[in-house]
DNA sequence: GCGATAGTTCGCCACCTAACGAACTATCCA
DNA sequence: TGGATAGTTCGTTAGGTGGCGAACTATCGC
């Protein structure tokens, strides 16, 4: 996928260009996460979320594990960690002190602690509400 | 300017998802460069080139040197480059390879070779026969 | 099989941005 | 002082992008 061009430089430079997909980017450095659980953190619908997941998974910058109905993302191992290893710590290092990712990072520890299933039957129903 | 927020991050990722500003990155490299070489390179319009070079001052990702009529962008020095050293390391691998950036670097030698002034004139020229 | 449901795709809208030329600023030189 | 000139700013326009809801796909449980 990304062998070294101009273009797949870019396709990674403009998937870091967007708020929400660099929160996404802090937020897995923990480990995996699923769609809904990206979701509630960010404050965002579905399909935006998921909009977000597909840009970063085209540019090498998340891999996915799809399990049932379940999918799983993920920073990339093996030798595209490796390649990308650079541009990730210094996205840590400068973000390191910043408030709202600390918040992000914060309000995922509650997400994690109930289990998805219950978070996502909650996201329906409020959905529904409104 | 920078002091690790969100915000000043995605200033600079920002910068850095767009084809003309990471190919000026990549010219600049070499050293410090005027806008009439920027602009022969690129093959953009005078206020194009400038606009982008403002944008990555503001990212700080560039520095200017005012003397008299001539406008000399070059790299950040100092600390700003030490926080900037692994990103624009980054950069420059993985362009290492690439056929378009390699063509850059090909025509900033040919138009260092003769002086801004020249240079500056030869593009008048061509504008007004335009 | 059938309803419920996690995630994706599609269509739309509002906003942003890159490009240019024209007008402007500031410096140099005759 | 006045004309030429390197660079910036401004206004406009065309194309790209983020957001949502609606419709769709695919899996799970009864």
């Amino acid at each position: 996928m990304s062998d070294g061009t101009l273009r797949d430089t870019l396709r990674i430079t403009k998937a870091l260009a967007d708020v929400q997909r660099v929160r996404i980017l802090m937020l897995l450095q923990g480990g995996e996460l699923c769609v809904c659980q990206i979701m509630e953190v960010l404050g965002l619908a579905p399909s935006t979320v998921s909009k977000h997941l597909a840009l970063l998974h085209a540019a090498g910058l998340v891999e996915v594990r799809k399990e049932g109905r379940w999918a799983y993302f993920q920073l990339p191992g093996g030798a595209a960690r490796a390649a990308l290893r650079p541009l990730l710590h210094w996205l840590q290092t400068t973000l390191a002190n910043d408030d709202a990712i600390a918040s992000d990072a914060q309000k995922l520890r509650k997400v994690v602690a109930c289990p998805p299933l219950k978070l996502a039957r909650q996201q329906r129903r409020r959905l529904g509400k409104t």
